[in-house]
DNA sequence: CGCATATCCTGACTGC
DNA sequence: TGCAGTCAGGATATGC
């Protein structure tokens, strides 16, 4: 569910929100929720710390522990993180909460499907060096972005979705930036011309931007909640995704469902190429 | 290397 | 109303 615009938007609502705070207790139910270390060490680690800074790489997002560890979370298909008054009655699935000193908040992580995950690790964040650009925090120029794409014949839905490459979009988003550059999610990356480029570059800044304004996209099941529980509103500017058999709001042509890179993938057939 | 598929789960929705 | 089948914003392993 969250992508890059996601996760930003649940970024900083944690840096207005438990920045400065020192965590007071952390209580892991879910037997899922902390899979790479034993649960009582994350517990161990995190309690007694001051949340110093928030950072993101894709869709990954991380808390300084006292500057010295970071707490990491991904929220993956069906992760929220809530800022709660302790005393609100704690939704189904809620599997970690932390708890801070003089905070009238606390912390709760959701997620029905346990995809998610926390951990604790180095600062320097080695789970993530795998990770590609991020195309919000890192300056990606177009020409970085082509040289990304040269000699790859994998499709342009494949290669967006990558974590490995480009860190941080997911399938909205591969399909909203594909709309708008004109480029059909399985085009092959490496037939890409310099101005396509230019302008796939130039899609992917505009639509992650414009999303993180409007602080994300909540679909339907308004599965995606902020950390004080809002829906997003990006979901109003969509112009492909979920809208099979709509007409595009280029040309007026049905919007179509296909398969690509094994997801389900929006475009228009007309002006798309 | 690229690609499709299966897997981890719960819940919402569809069609009978 | 119930029930089976399908699908979902992610990431990873496996096999071809």
């Amino acid at each position: 569910m969250p992508e890059l615009p996601e996760v930003e938007t649940v970024r900083r609502g944690i840096e207005a929100t438990f920045v400065g705070s020192r965590v007071a207790s952390v209580e892991i139910t879910g037997v899922r929720t902390v899979r790479r270390q034993p649960a009582d060490e994350l517990v161990m680690r995190a309690t007694g710390s001051v949340f110093t800074r928030t950072g993101r790489r894709g869709k990954y997002l991380w808390v300084g522990l006292d500057d010295a560890e970071a707490l990491v979370m991904h929220l993956r298909m069906s992760g929220q993180l809530l800022a709660v008054p302790a005393s609100a009655d704690r939704v189904a699935h809620t599997h970690a909460v932390f708890r801070f000193e003089g905070n009238p908040l606390e912390l709760r992580f959701v997620d029905p499907r346990t995809f998610g995950e926390l951990f604790v690790t180095g600062l320097d964040l080695p789970e993530l060096v795998r990770l590609g650009v991020d195309p919000i925090a890192d300056r990606v120029g177009p020409k970085a972005l082509g040289r990304l794409l040269a000699g790859r014949s994998t499709n342009l839905k494949a290669l967006l979705l990558d974590q490995g490459v480009i860190a941080g979009i997911g399938n909205i988003y591969a399909d909203e930036i594909l709309w708008r550059a004109a480029l059909r999610p399985d085009r092959p990356a490496r037939t890409l011309s310099d101005s396509e480029v230019a302008k796939l570059h130039r899609a992917i800044k505009a639509i992650l931007t414009a999303a993180i304004d409007a602080r994300g996209s909540s679909l339907a099941d308004q599965q995606y909640r902020d950390l004080e529980g809002e829906a997003g509103n990006y979901q109003l500017s969509h112009r492909v995704h979920a809208r099979a058999g709509q007409p595009c709001r280029r040309c007026g042509e049905s919007i179509v469902k296909l398969i690509v890179a094994g997801r389900s993938s929006y475009l228009c057939p007309r002006c798309q190429y």
